[in-house]
DNA sequence: TCTGGGGTCCTAGGACCC
DNA sequence: TCTGGGGTCCTAGGACCC
């Protein structure tokens, strides 16, 4: 196999909302830690080094955590802080190499090709800047491609550096277990499993051409993964969003239809006031039902308009809910999207909207928009969402985006 | 008192049009 | 009238990522 004569770097965060917090508070350094969303279902985001090695797992509830690490600090994430953290480390990576760009909240690619450093001399300028300016620590992986970098971040976590050259890029791929393998998630895992593939060296075996007779497209793209095959170009920042989505998951499962309004209501403010924020329109808009089994459906209409206004979604997402018979059954969580996004749509001003009195609807919500932008979430809403146990926006996520759309507005933040 | 939230991409079948 | 093919849109579901 032959690669470009590129080098490129991953840098991830060690631990990086945990990290955040210490750099801030230094008494939490050395100590049990854990970010955690601020409902009683939460789970944990991230933990420090100490509390992983007592146990404590990305995902597990707040409750094994604690039973897991007695006297575990759990500190509710403030995204806002991170996110003005990662915004720095981006315009920091940007001076490096101008073909740089966050991967996600805590992870930046770069290609230093034509920088004039090497990846060793690039990767212990960027640790040691990074850990002067912001106070926290990275591991850099370098490669020929995306996918190598990425890997060679697994080697020497936390705080480490580790390349990886073109020649060695299959044995290193193959000293990894499929599970271990960046796109290879627990499903494709236990498939393989189920056929005597464990590891990236046994899928190689195996052969492109019979896993593509068994599995098509994907088989062959799994293949060429697990052979250390990725694009070596740094990803731009995608500049469109794709579409908008908010989910609760409440404290107890719901069955009254006046609530779940209320909550549907709530979740399509939250999805509308965004894209309009953003100035997107959408058309598409999906109820997520989950029910208390963890079983989850996903009901979805189009509309033949696109639309911000908040009772166009509402609407949709009460017909879907009543037109699939939700309500028959107890809501753990529900979820509203909009998809189908675009810059250009009516507004609220659908035809009838225009009889009806869309416009007014048009400046009411721009009018409650600017009054929360200013005052803050929520200064300004519905009586019947005033009403909700939950008051949402406050759970946290580490693939929130430093800039653009990304969801940003959310409370906790500083 | 198990199991969060926000995204992207892909597949597949059916409807519908040419 | 019967037949088939291609293309696109819509909906539902799944896999995967951070």
């Amino acid at each position: 196999m032959r690669y470009d004569e590129r080098e490129i770097l991953c840098v991830d965060m060690d631990a990086f909302f945990v990290s955040v917090e210490q750099a801030s508070d230094p008494s939490l350094k050395g100590r049990p830690i854990a970010v955690v969303g601020s409902g009683e279902r939460s789970v944990v985001v991230t933990s420090s080094y100490e509390a992983r090695a007592r146990g404590v797992k990305t995902g597990m509830s707040r409750k094994d955590a604690q039973k897991v690490c007695p006297g575990v600090i759990l500190i509710p994430g403030r995204v806002r802080k991170y996110a003005a953290v990662s915004a720095g480390i981006a315009e920091f990576l940007q001076s490096v190499s101008p073909e740089s760009a966050m991967f996600s909240i805590d992870e930046a690619f770069l290609d230093i090709t034509g920088t004039g450093f090497s990846s060793d001399n690039a990767a212990y300028m960027i640790k040691s800047r990074i850990k002067q300016n912001f106070g926290i620590t990275c591991t850099v992986g370098a490669g020929p491609n995306r996918l190598i970098a990425k890997m060679a971040t697994h080697v020497n976590k936390p705080d480490g550096y580790y390349r990886v050259s073109g020649k060695d890029a299959l044995s290193f791929m193959d000293s990894f277990r499929l599970s271990d393998i960046w796109g290879i998630g627990r499903s494709s895992v236990r498939k393989f499993a189920s056929m005597g593939i464990f590891r990236a060296s046994d899928m190689r075996l195996f052969g492109e051409r019979r896993l593509e007779e068994m599995m098509g497209l994907p088989g062959r793209n799994i293949y060429r993964l697990v052979s250390g095959e990725s694009e070596s170009g740094i990803p731009k920042d995608r500049e469109e969003m794709k579409s908008f989505s908010h989910s609760m998951t409440f404290p107890k499962d719901i069955s009254s239809r006046s609530e779940a309004c209320a909550y549907l209501l709530q979740l399509s403010e939250m999805v509308s006031s965004r894209a309009r924020r953003n100035s997107y329109y959408g058309r598409a808009v999906t109820l997520t039902v989950r029910r208390p089994d963890m079983s989850t459906l996903n009901f979805s209409h189009t509309l033949s308009f696109k639309t911000s206004a908040t009772h166009h979604i509402y609407d949709c997402a009460v017909k879907l809910y009543d037109g699939n018979g939700v309500v028959k059954e107890p809501v753990r969580l529900l979820g509203v999207s909009l998809s189908g996004l675009g810059h250009r749509g009516i507004a609220s001003s659908s035809v009838e909207d225009m009889i009806t009195g869309g416009a007014v609807k048009n400046r009411l919500y721009r009018a409650i928009d600017a009054i929360n932008m200013k005052f803050g979430e929520r200064t300004i809403g519905y009586a019947s969402v005033m009403k909700c146990e939950r008051k949402g926006h406050r759970i946290i996520s580490p693939s929130w985006r430093p800039d653009g759309s990304r969801n940003l507005d959310m409370e906790n933040g500083s």
